[in-house]
DNA sequence: TACACGTGGGT
DNA sequence: TACCCAAGTGT
């Protein structure tokens, strides 16, 4: 049964604990017996409990790269099935080099975060550019590729190459959150939870250590009721220690997010083809196909916004009709309620005013494109309608 | 530093 | 239902 301990009793070396909220880190003596424990503590763990995943059946940097990414915000589960997709696809650098936008945009659809598949896309053009189609094994070479950021270099590098070099995702800042009983949102310390990855980071085994730390956090160390029991540095942990492991790390205040009402167009002409657009390359969804529309204006009707947002974004006369779906749908900083209606081109060839691309389409040739989500439920009702 | 940037799952 | 959270990066 693990004893309660005060802080000041703590033999803990990186204290920053809530008691001592202004203090500077003390980072710990490299050599010292508390990291060099901890170290054995936490691999002797990973050997005995550490998950079995796909990319750590390899040391191809290219795939474990392509996981770093897709795994960026996003769960484990919902990465597994994209990444064997995604690798049967562009099995190789190279043969992502090779495809279009379009095409890797269509083998991301529903991982959300799209800016990670047109950063993939343009960093592997990068590394055939500048580096002959390997990739690099400098630290700085890959913190130049677009999408890769301090925590992916570092899964890359200690993952592919046993480097060692620190890692700070979200699972490894809860973890140090709590043993060190940060007493401020992970934000506000960046510095300090880098520090201590860095100081903690066993420089014999990289690989294994970072995906430890990883691990512990997304299997004991969890966001609610960790598992602190199991844990090899509950001895260690700050916030066990003084039993405050469920109310940390300390959340940001959140403001409610904003809500927009959107009325969108399912334009048919006298062909029975429906017209799609594709959205400009940078900012939400960027590069993706959608039903066009537009956000409604105070006193405006549905109807009203509808007509009105196709003649500004393409400049074409239609008659709006029956409502097809109301959809609901969460991004992360706003959410959104669709306004779907069928409706009739009348006249005017549609411009891209607003967009890169039109097309009109079949049902059938419309999963060709990629699309955002909530469009897929659009899709998806239009096909229930033609049954 | 703070915010934009998706989606699915958990409570 | 509504909110939180998840292998972060770019600006």
């Amino acid at each position: 049964m693990q004893q309660q301990r005060t802080p000041t009793g703590s033999s803990s070396d990186l204290s920053v604990s809530i008691m001592e909220e202004k203090e500077q880190l003390k980072l710990p003596n490299p050599g010292s017996c508390g990291v060099h424990l901890k170290r054995q503590l936490l691999l002797s763990w990973y050997a005995q409990s550490g998950r079995d995943l796909p990319w750590r059946r390899c040391r191809d940097p290219y795939q474990i790269w392509v996981s770093e990414i897709m795994l960026q915000q996003t769960q484990v589960k919902t990465v597994i099935p994209y990444y064997h997709r995604w690798l049967e696809q562009f099995p190789s650098l190279e043969s992502l080099t090779v495809a279009n936008l379009q095409q890797v945009l269509k083998a991301w659809e529903g991982l959300g975060y799209y800016s990670r598949a047109r950063n993939l896309h343009r960093a592997a053009q990068k590394i055939v550019q500048e580096y002959g189609g390997v990739f690099p094994r400098q630290l700085q070479e890959v913190l130049a590729l677009p999408g890769i950021g301090p925590t992916t270099a570092g899964g890359i590098l200690s993952a592919a190459f046993n480097q060692p070099v620190a890692i700070l995702d979200g699972n490894v800042k809860r973890v140090l959150t709590r043993l060190v009983a940060l007493s401020v949102p992970p934000a506000k310390a960046m510095k300090q939870l880098w520090q201590i990855s860095e100081a903690l980071l066993d420089k014999e085994h990289p690989r294994d250590f970072n995906q430890a730390l990883m691990d512990l956090g997304a299997t004991v160390c969890t966001p609610k009721n960790p598992n602190c029991t199991s844990c090899p540095w509950k001895d260690s942990c700050q916030a066990y220690n003084l039993g405050i492991q469920s109310q940390l790390p300390m959340r940001e205040l959140s403001s409610p997010l904003p809500h927009k009402t959107i009325g969108v167009a399912v334009i048919w002409n006298e062909q029975g083809h429906i017209l799609i657009d594709r959205r400009r390359p940078e900012g939400l969804l960027g590069g993706l196909w959608e039903f066009p529309g537009g956000k409604i204006e105070p006193g405006e009707t549905i109807e009203e916004c509808i007509k009105r947002e196709i003649q500004e974004e393409l400049n074409i006369e239609i008659e709006v009709g029956d409502r097809l779906i109301t959809i609901n749908h969460a991004y992360s900083h706003f959410s959104i309620t669709l306004n779907v209606h069928h409706c009739r081109h009348l006249s005017g060839i549609p411009q891209p005013v607003e967009c890169d691309e039109i097309r009109w389409v079949t049902l059938e040739e419309i999963d060709q494109f990629p699309f955002p989500k909530a469009n897929i439920q659009i899709i998806a009702a239009l096909r229930q309608n033609a049954e």
